[in-house]
DNA sequence: TGGATTTGATAAAGCGGTTAAGTTCGGGCC
DNA sequence: GGCCCGAACTTAACCGCTTTATCAAATCCA
């Protein structure tokens, strides 16, 4: 048997299709026994409303995108992507929305993406990652009236929407606890330099060094891949003076730099404390394990979603959210520095 | 302005909406001139066709669904299957056709989502990943009559299309190298023991026990997780007649097996060589680097994608597909036993 | 009792495309 | 010159569901 429409539920139950729209949507203009019967069809004949159709009638996509411009490898890398997606995923799900993914090669291919799909009303909104400094795309998709929840923030001079973890607390939590520690010379391995979060990550780490009177603070902007975290590493680590502990913005970085340390003959954490800004399964891995911030990023993307799909209902709607501040979760690749 | 529709441009260019249906679309129907006429107005109007209306016509949904019933929290941190999202990404873009992410937390969930996205023509074909043995989702997708393309077989008993590497031949060259290095007691730490492929490897490991005259080759099935990788591997190494080479399933399994290794006072690869059946990252980024089966999944994924594509523009294909072998890539964590 | 409301349902017009079935018209053929 | 044919378009139906306008019957109120 073919699948069967409203017109099929309709004849069946001797009504209009029209009572059966009605009653299928829980609204007004049927009684309550005619809705019952009408149900009671329905679901004998297995009916479920057809996407497209649906769609058409009430200019609805029930689908929202999320477009990634990060080379397609660093998908299967960066264990951040995972919990991302299946947070949103798990957000949108509750309201029978799904979930598009694109990868794209580069930011020109994401707003002709953005552009596409608003045009195709193929989605009813967008979640972007990786907020920038000057992000071109804000603009962009303010032109295009399309509901948007950023991942990141605070985003000063936009009417986007976003949710945002607060990055320079979590940076401040770890550099006070290095310096606790009684660590004087600390070296940061950056993301990329244009993310919002990463300049903020630094000028923590600039106003942190008067703060705790610091002899060397520096920050390393890198491309978040491992070779880069390895390269600035080794030669962080060749310096006359090299620094007694790393902060890396992600645990890839992190662990590449670890490996590095060892390579050298640099004992961790005798010689040299590591601390890792992302946390995930790879930072406990290895040994030691990473000292790491930690933060429940699946909650934050889903309360995100949640927040898409409030927008999506009401246009008008500007969220500004705020998330849980990562927390620092100290492990075996933290110490002392020797001299102490 | 509002979003331009065909009848805005048929009426621009003085001509019927039909003419400029076949305009676009590229068929016949139309003088080159005016084709030309009405692709300008559409260009100029910065027309894009609504994805609703579209499918509602043609009933093509123009997407496809991959769903995972494996724990959310399993995506980030398995390369595996960013690589397999970006790769059908990949493939499918070519035709614009979508990917639909569904992760759920059960088989059963799993089977309904297959049923309602099929039933609310909201996909044209679904990707399956990880086919077990007497797979129920097989006979299920049969009935539902709808085009699907598994990663993974080959398939015996089943109509469905797949496409399939040579796990037997890979996992021969993985035993064959130990047993060339001197390896006689081999430890095989595998992954659910009802997937297919687990099954293989298990199957060629028993057959290889014979053919090298090896004293010993155990497989320990597992969840594929960090901490039973872990917790086999203590179990193993503690064993009076210790093993002096174990093959992980995963990646994630093998560096949590040599974090074991390594806390026991184990030497890798002095007193244990350790072979990970999958590459990524992560096995490279260890100390040492892990020797591993490498194989290109995102082509795999990215060709499977294709083979769908076309198997949904003509359902009665069915395709048995193969791809390239997993090569065996020699790191560091692999060396002739200790007593050679 | 009769007009005004309310209730429960129907019919029909979209939504934005595709497509089968006409309609015109110019040209080739006998 | 009449006939037929294919090319180039137009018309209109249709995809499955939503929604508005309409309507008949029941209910209410004075």
């Amino acid at each position: 048997m073919a699948r069967p429409t409203i017109a099929d539920i309709a004849e069946r139950a001797g009504v209009s299709k029209g009572a059966v729209s009605f009653a299928l949507n829980g609204r007004p203009g049927v009684s309550e026994e005619t809705r019952r019967r009408i149900l009671a069809v329905a679901d004998e004949m297995n009916w479920r409303p057809h996407r497209a159709a649906r769609s058409l009638g009430n200019s609805r996509a029930g689908t929202v995108g999320l477009i990634l411009s990060r080379p397609a490898r660093t998908l299967g890398l960066e264990p951040f992507f995972g919990q991302v997606v299946s947070g949103l995923q798990a957000g949108l799900a509750e309201d029978g929305t799904a979930l598009q993914l694109l990868v794209v090669e580069d930011p020109e291919a994401e707003m002709a993406a953005y552009r596409n799909w608003t045009a195709e009303k193929r989605v009813d909104g967008f979640v972007l990652l990786d907020p920038l400094i000057d992000d071109p795309r804000f603009p962009a998709l303010e032109a295009l009236e399309v509901p948007v929840m950023v991942l990141g923030g605070p985003l000063p001079d936009t009417s986007l929407s976003y949710s945002w973890a607060d990055d320079s607390e979590a940076m401040h939590e770890a550099v006070d606890y290095l310096a606790a520690l009684g660590h004087r010379h600390v070296v940061h391995v950056a993301g990329m330099p244009q993310f919002l979060h990463t300049r903020r990550r630094m000028d923590v780490l600039t106003e942190a060094k008067a703060r705790h009177e610091l002899a060397e603070v520096v920050s390393i902007p890198t491309d978040y891949s491992d070779s880069e975290g390895a390269v600035i590493t080794r030669r962080v680590l060749s310096r006359r003076e090299r620094p007694t502990a790393i902060v890396y913005d992600s645990d890839v970085m992190a662990v590449a730099g670890l490996g590095v340390a060892l390579e050298m003959g640099v004992r961790v954490p005798q010689d040299l404390s590591i601390l890792s800004f992302d946390d995930s399964l790879l930072a406990r891995l290895t040994h030691p394990a990473l000292t790491a911030l930690t933060r429940d990023t699946q909650g934050w993307a889903a309360e995100a979603a949640r927040e898409l799909l409030r927008i999506i209902a009401d246009p008008t709607l500007t969220v500004r959210h705020q998330s849980s501040t990562p927390v620092l979760v100290p492990r075996e690749s933290t110490a002392p520095p020797a001299g102490q």
